[in-house]
DNA sequence: CTGAAAGCGCTTACAG
DNA sequence: CTGAAAGCGCTTACAG
């Protein structure tokens, strides 16, 4: 491999006129400039990182903590995140935590090792004590699609907003009892949500009927038995909002186990627009959330928290989320 | 931070000492032993990666080198790798190619200076000169899912066998008019996917019938496309193996809508078995690939080869795939 | 078995 | 603007 200390002969100079030149912070004649280039070209000379890690204290490495890189939720988030990440020349190392806070912290223990620069964490959730303190530190980190009550840096979709705007148009497709299968409410994502589906029913003098609200719904098997409760039940709907795709396609399968007809019996409504759901039968009218782009927008705010000298004010930003109509709605 | 220096004064050794009693490798007295964990305790002390990696020559990272994230393929792959990785305390890096040669030789030089220890590859397909440079420099590198011609350390599925017990349970069936929808032949798996088929067609006296065999199909589109030229010449078909799941998605879409039935018409059998393909309607018949323990035993095999004193000898391990039988064929 | 010293490849405060 | 020196936190060959 080759050194600087090899550019700096090649060149003529000391390593600290290469370092210099190369890194341009500090003033060097345009001609040793020039010799250094040239011999750093010639060489192909390729800086060490770990070297200039170990000095600066800093890595150029980002943690990713995620329950599960095989959640269809995650894989457009990452890959905006790793595009990102690779403009600015940082690196990212992917954590699956399964929900689990221990293997969370032992994650964050480990990776601070290595100098790690920031994190950031899709997994915000009850329990979350080593996240606050992280973040006392001064730690740079930025919640991603999930996040925490509180101040903290944050990119996420506009739930309420998406949520409204899904329950609106159930609404305007003549649906009027429409049954929400939701996630659990300690999770703030689902929390607002619930807010949006309110605020449309609301508006629309359509009173909450909660017997067609169920919460704590998790993945499609779960919305699969929800969907099941409710014909049980012989319950009036006419639409089902999912809040969650992985729920729709479950709730979309109890229907149709029940010899029922999606749309023409019952409308169901996504919520993610996940990269597989337009091959659905029926194709799945959705709440798109914009993963890709959310991914760069952390990534980014992140970079911005660790290469600013003072930390930034906490900022959450919002992404609009936009439905995208195929045919699972009348 | 606390470095190895806090802890040889704490333990009144030298960093010397500390630095041998954690490693393990040089004798230490039973004693001193005993006074540096203690230290190590009290002060919770966690080597410094970046440092020891300077020192050492090696980083305990590896590279892993795929197309995309987004493609379902990868995720159970990438989990497999990351928890395996993982519990020998290693750190995984991902990196999207997009089939992109130029953007692979980009990561893997940018990786190079971070003395990462090794390379995992799931992009390997023609004019892959770089990487055998990069294997005669005895880098260490194993191939995953795809792999290359040649003596090379790779993981993979047993594709050949897959797609003949594929074929053969379609024959199993009753269904003789057997088209396959295959990918480039570029990419060797797809070339042993083709012998797999012709083998049990050959075996069951059925002369191979190239008018229903179509190749360089990718995704779901092309095999959309791919089936509805098959309806539209109206060829005898009665059953369609198509090599990869989204292809078969593809031909499940196009017989649809031409107005005939999953597997009442045409049967589909499938190949990959991603997460997802359980929950089409039908729910397809497809070849269980093993993603998640294919990851796990690259990841050991390159974890291996990076410790071991002398490389060993190149070796292919190849994991047998399962029929996963569900309801699209008949 | 143990310590002092050198060195991995960088960067930067200190002189000049 | 430039060089010599110190130091980031480790490991290990060299003495003892």
């Amino acid at each position: 491999m080759v050194t600087i200390k090899d550019v700096a002969k090649r060149a003529g100079v000391s390593t600290s006129t290469v370092s210099r030149a190369l890194s341009g912070n500090i003033p060097v004649s345009e001609e040793t400039k020039k010799k250094v280039m040239k011999a750093v070209k010639e060489l192909n000379y390729q800086p060490n990182v770990l070297a200039k890690g170990l000095k600066l204290g800093r890595s150029k490495t980002l943690g990713l903590l995620i329950p599960n890189v095989r959640d269809l939720v995650f894989p457009a988030a990452i890959r905006g995140i790793e595009d990102t990440a690779n403009k600015y020349g940082y690196t990212v190392v992917l954590c699956n935590t399964d929900e689990d806070i221990e293997r969370e912290k032992i994650y964050i223990n480990s990776l601070r090792r290595r100098l790690i620069d920031g994190f950031i964490i899709s997994t915000a959730r009850p329990g979350h004590k080593h996240l606050l303190e992280l973040n006392n530190e001064g730690f740079p980190m930025v919640f991603l699609i999930r996040r925490i009550k509180g101040n903290f840096d944050a990119v996420t979709a506009d739930n309420f907003q998406g949520a409204y705007d899904a329950t609106k148009y159930l609404l305007s497709r003549g649906l009027k009892n429409i049954a929400l299968v939701n996630g659990s409410l300690d999770i703030l994502l689902y929390r607002e949500r619930f807010k949006g589906y309110k605020k449309a029913l609301e508006e629309a003098n359509i009173p909450l009927n909660n017997d067609i609200v169920i919460h704590n719904v998790y993945g499609w098997e779960d919305g699969y038995k929800a969907m099941a409760t409710l014909l049980e039940q012989k319950l009036k709907v006419d639409a089902v909002f999912a809040t969650s795709d992985p729920k729709a396609i479950g709730v979309i399968r109890a229907i149709k186990d029940y010899g029922l007809s999606v749309p023409d019996d019952i409308s169901v409504m996504g919520f993610d627009d996940l990269d597989v759901v337009g091959l659905l039968d029926p194709p799945l009218t959705t709440v798109s959330q914009p993963f890709y782009n959310m991914g760069v927008a952390a990534c980014e705010m992140l970079i911005r928290i660790i290469e600013a000298k003072r930390r930034p004010k906490p900022m959450i930003k919002t992404l609009p989320c936009k439905l995208n109509i195929r045919s699972s709605v009348r």
